[in-house]
DNA sequence: GAGCACTGC
């Protein structure tokens, strides 16, 4: 069969009960099922029978001592063995070696004017290219960068010919029938009517708010309102104008239409870019579209944009990190470009946020056309449906353990009925709704999502209401499959007259696609959607909208340290965008599921995301531009980030050694900001480049930081889950199936047959196609870094080692470091995990490691930790002490209770012979020396000298690490995909 | 037993 879990468990098992008996060296541990009994007996041993606490405890100091333990009982777990010939084979190494790890520093010559202690502090640096551009970025400021790139050639430069050709293109343009016909269609937006307004506020001011709702036409028509005007004037040659959009997709279609609009192909005056694609416009007169995280990039470069007249950034309301970040670097660039015109496009609800932020700027309105759509609450809906919830919780049997919950629970409905009585009162001496009504409004669970609700609420709308689809907005992916189900069981919905779409990010796109198709005449469509309704897509026959009030939102919990996803009630703005979703074709109606009363608490905008969410990326961006000390460039933020969140982030970025303690980028600091990786996966893909593994650490890599490829089809999902687990080649590692999904991927290409592939593994075409193309662009940048031969991340000379699993997963684990979590024990219903950090953790069901009874080894490396209803891991891999040992920098050796152990930081610690931690130090003592060096002098590895032998060194010990486990680590690139992994009895 | 949505020369 082609699974082989089963395997591995024997072998490991065998092997640790044998050393058990022959080296009387406990481990302590109890992940694996058959050391059940070894635990228990450690817990005893501590005399407390069954793990109870010291009786004079109380509350919260409990829960502390429970952590407490936890942690303390995580050392010593395992032990570290080489098996002799390794050891002797490391040995030699290590003497064939001369002791000479530094070679001599002497000075370059180069840099002069650079800040003597910095020079000092690199001396030891021979790569004088490598050196000349590090100290650079770390020895200027922003303003230095500006004058640099003022000086550099501008591409706008005023020509004759260019101005005059610009003029006759246009002319003839206009004329055209095809423009004419266009024109025709674009007088009636309420943005053409603005045109002289626009054009004149542009021209008399730098900066300039354009407020207005979508519909109304400004995205399409300002950047051509601007170009046309400049081309009449004669200043063609010196027009190029950059409009960024947030997302990849509307960049593209917003490119296209405009193109249509002058009746033009794309390439001409219209152009767009965005990640690894591009259609470039000309280099005079013209438009070019792109996303946000372009521009980003092409500040680095030029951070004056003196090759750009005019800077339109759209969309600025959806406050997103990126747009808020070019929004506050432009403050910096607008007084050294006064001839940069800068327009800001945004929603008519915070429009005036923006222009106090640009010293009161003007801020121009063009008004937006919509139907009209008339507005329901809770308390309407349940005089439509007559529906009743369900009692409130009752109070539970005497017992101490639900008390707290009940008298939480308690509170929380005091609080309620203190904040809805008045507004019941209210409405009750209006008499505009009836008694049962409002008694439902008391009941505090008529604050909670309910899909009965909801359910009655289409109902409704199906036997009283003409024609139309209905749109349902939920909180997340699992309430829209229970609606789903819901609505086709209940046998009201048949197929001959309704026709229902679950739609969300992770469904088959296939499916995505026919929600846009106007189903046959007395058929009723019913979208259940999460907000990727609200603006990515846009159902245009939607006339009613049932908004449930609530959606999930990514956050950085500073208190606490983690990211948490969970449901939130929504904010006016939310509910404003849900609502005009109804009103696209004719007029429409929407049902909020809160009561006015609960409108009136609600935010009025979402929270920017640079408050929600960690700031690394933002940092090294900064760094990168030269923008100096982190904490006043952030607190010029329009709203700046809390100083916890910016102080956690700090600290990540000190440990991964991406910044020094002065806050300075160091070298590796310097390559993970210019890779478009999130840090830690820049990390992972450098090594993979040192190590020679790059083919499926660079899919690992792009996987991580982009997206995962699988889909969850509904109702396959078991189905889907198996095929993931076959990716897994038996190695416990959600990590390695990401690899082998692309790498099985592309050999299809080769073969011709990548959609049957697809198919068969429930895998996304697109996403896989995407993430190809990623890998494609790290391989171009370490090959200009100098970390690769060639820009082909197949290049045989990158990929000596990417067949060996186990190093791909300790490359993985050198990136994740120290996200790191232990299994304690393994149960019926999947492993009991703990990390130092969090405590009790859970692996996520998508995970291939969240059926498993059994592991190779207690350690677990994870990318994503998130807190929704419980802590949950997302992807894992099972990783051996010496691979944990391998990624680990700092390992200490030392003793406990008489015996020798190796330890990391993070509570990790591991048996071994004093005369093994010996040599395994002083190999990664070479290593870390070794990668220290390659940082700062990037090149490729000679495989045959002493860098080669130290790499072949720390691979012979991961390899062996596994091997201890259980694991056949040689079993990548076993023939072709449709030869599936198989156990060979 | 479950993952809002985006993005990177």
């Amino acid at each position: 069969m082609s699974y082989r879990h089963g395997r591995g468990v024997r072998n490991a098992y065998g092997s640790y009960r044998q050393r058990e008996n022959s080296d009387d060296i406990n481990d302590g541990s109890s992940y694996n099922a058959g050391n059940r009994q070894s635990r228990g007996s450690a817990q005893g041993s501590r005399g407390r029978g069954r793990g109870g606490h010291p009786p004079w405890l109380k509350g919260k100091e409990i829960g502390l001592y429970y952590k407490k333990k936890a942690q303390s009982s995580q050392q010593p777990t395992h032990a570290i063995r080489l098996n002799p010939h390794t050891e002797r084979k490391i040995k030699n190494l290590l003497e064939s070696m001369p002791n000479t790890n530094f070679r001599p520093a002497s000075g370059t010559g180069m840099c002069d004017g650079i800040d003597s202690k910095l020079k000092a502090r690199y001396d030891h640096i021979n790569d004088s290219h490598f050196k000349k551009n590090f100290l650079e970025i770390v020895s200027g400021d922003i303003q230095q960068n500006l004058t640099k790139s003022m000086l550099a050639k501008s591409k706008l430069v005023q020509n004759d010919t260019y101005d005059k050709r610009a003029i006759e293109e246009h002319k003839e343009r206009v004329a055209s029938p095809g423009y004419q016909k266009m024109l025709k269609f674009r007088e009636k937006l309420p943005a053409f009517k603005m045109r002289r307004q626009v054009l004149e506020l542009i021209e008399k001011n730098q900066v300039v708010v354009i407020s207005g709702e979508t519909g109304c036409g400004k995205t399409t028509q300002v950047a051509q309102f601007i170009l046309d005007d400049q081309i009449e004037r004669g200043n063609g040659s010196v027009t190029k104008i950059i409009c960024t959009q947030p997302r990849r997709i509307s960049a593209i279609s917003v490119a296209e239409r405009v193109a249509t609009e002058r009746a033009e192909r794309l390439g001409c005056s219209v152009g767009f870019q965005i990640r690894l694609e591009k259609e470039l416009c000309r280099d005079y007169a013209s438009i070019l579209f792109c996303t946000t995280g372009m521009l980003l990039q092409f500040l680095h470069s030029n951070p004056a944009l003196t090759d750009w007249s005019h800077l339109i950034l759209d969309e600025i309301h959806e406050r997103s990190t990126e747009s808020d970040f070019i929004i506050t670097l432009l403050k910096q660039i607008i007084p050294r470009r006064p001839n940069l015109k800068v327009i800001l496009m945004s929603a008519t609800l915070n429009s005036d946020q923006f222009s106090k932020y640009y010293n009161n700027c003007p801020n121009i309105h063009i008004p937006g056309f919509t139907y009209p759509v008339q507005e329901y609450y809770l308390e309407d809906v349940l005089q439509f449906t007559r529906f009743k919830f369900p009692p409130p919780p009752e109070m539970p049997n005497n017992h101490r353990k639900h008390m707290k919950r009940y008298k939480n629970q308690q509170k929380k409905s005091d609080d309620f009925l203190d904040f809805i009585q008045p507004y019941l009162r209210h409405i009750e001496s209006e008499r505009k709704y009836p008694q049962f009504v409002i008694d439902q409004l008391r009941n505090p669970v008529s604050e909670d999502l309910s899909l009965e609700l909801i359910a009655e609420l289409v109902h409704f709308i199906c036997t009283n209401e003409g024609p139309g689809a209905i749109l349902i907005f939920l909180p997340g992916m699992t309430d829209i499959t229970k609606l789903t189900r819901m609505l086709l069981e209940s046998g009201e919905y048949p197929s001959s007259r309704f026709i229902v779409y679950p739609l969300h990010s992770r469904l088959p796109t296939v499916d995505q696609k026919l929600v846009f198709e106007r189903p046959p005449d007395r058929v009723r469509k019913i979208i259940i959607a999460t907000s990727i309704a609200e603006t990515s897509i846009t159902i245009e026959d939607v006339v009613f909208v049932i908004d449930s009030g609530k959606m999930k939102l990514n956050k950085f919990d500073t208190d606490n340290n983690i990211e948490t996803l969970l449901p939130e009630p929504v904010s006016l703005a939310n509910a404003k965008q849900r609502r005009g979703r109804a009103g696209r074709v004719q007029p429409g109606k929407c049902y909020h599921l809160y009561t006015k009363a609960r409108e009136m608490t609600m935010d009025e905008y979402p929270l920017p995301e640079m408050l929600r969410t960690r700031l690394e990326q933002v940092i090294l961006q900064a760094k990168i531009l030269q923008l100096g000390k982190i904490t006043p460039f952030l607190a010029s933020v329009i709203d700046p980030p809390n100083a916890k969140a910016v102080e956690l982030s700090l600290q990540l970025l000190m440990t991964l050694n991406a910044l020094d303690e002065d806050e300075q980028l160091t070298p590796l600091g310097y390559h993970l900001a210019k890779i478009p990786l999130d840090p830690r996966t820049g990390k992972m893909i450098i090594l993979g480049a040192i190590f020679s593994c790059v083919e499926p650490v660079f899919s690992i890599a792009a996987s991580l930081t982009y997206k995962d490829a699988f889909y969850c089809p509904l109702g396959k999902e078991a189905e889907a889950q198996k095929r993931k687990l076959e990716l897994g080649l038996g190695q416990y590692s959600d990590h390695i199936a990401l690899a082998e999904a692309l790498r099985r991927f592309e050999e299809a290409k080769t073969r011709g047959s990548p959609g049957f592939f697809c198919r068969q593994y429930f895998l996304s075409w697109n996403t896989l196609k995407l993430l190809t193309d990623m890998k494609n662009q790290f391989a171009k940048y370490l090959c200009e870094m100098n970390f690769l031969h060639s820009a082909n991340p197949n290049d045989e000379r990158a990929n000596k080692n990417s067949n060996n699993l186990a190093l791909v997963k300790a490359l993985v684990c050198a990136g994740l470091f120290p996200n790191v979590a232990i299994v304690k024990s393994v149960r019926r219903h999947g492993a009991s995990v703990v990390t130092p950090q969090d405590g009790k953790v859970k692996l996520h069901p998508s995970s291939i490691n969240e059926k498993c009874q059994s592991f190779p080894s207690p350690y677990l490396v994870y990318f994503t930790k998130q807190l929704s209803s419980a802590i949950y891991l997302h992807d894992t891999t099972s990783i051996s002490p010496m691979g944990l040992i391998f990624a680990g920098p700092n390992s200490k050796i030392g003793e406990q209770n008489g015996k020798c152990v190796m330890a990391l930081p993070g509570a990790l610690s591991f048996l071994c012979e004093p005369e093994t931690a010996f040599i395994v130090q002083k190999l990664r003592a070479k290593l870390e020396w070794l990668l220290g060096y390659k940082i700062t002098h990037p090149g490729t590895i000679k495989w045959d000298s002493d860098e080669g032998a130290v790499l072949k060194g720390m691979i012979e010990l991961v390899s062996q690490g596994d091997e201890e486990m259980g694991l056949e680590s040689r079993t990548y690139h076993v023939g072709f995909a449709n030869e599936t992994y198989s156990d060979s009895d």
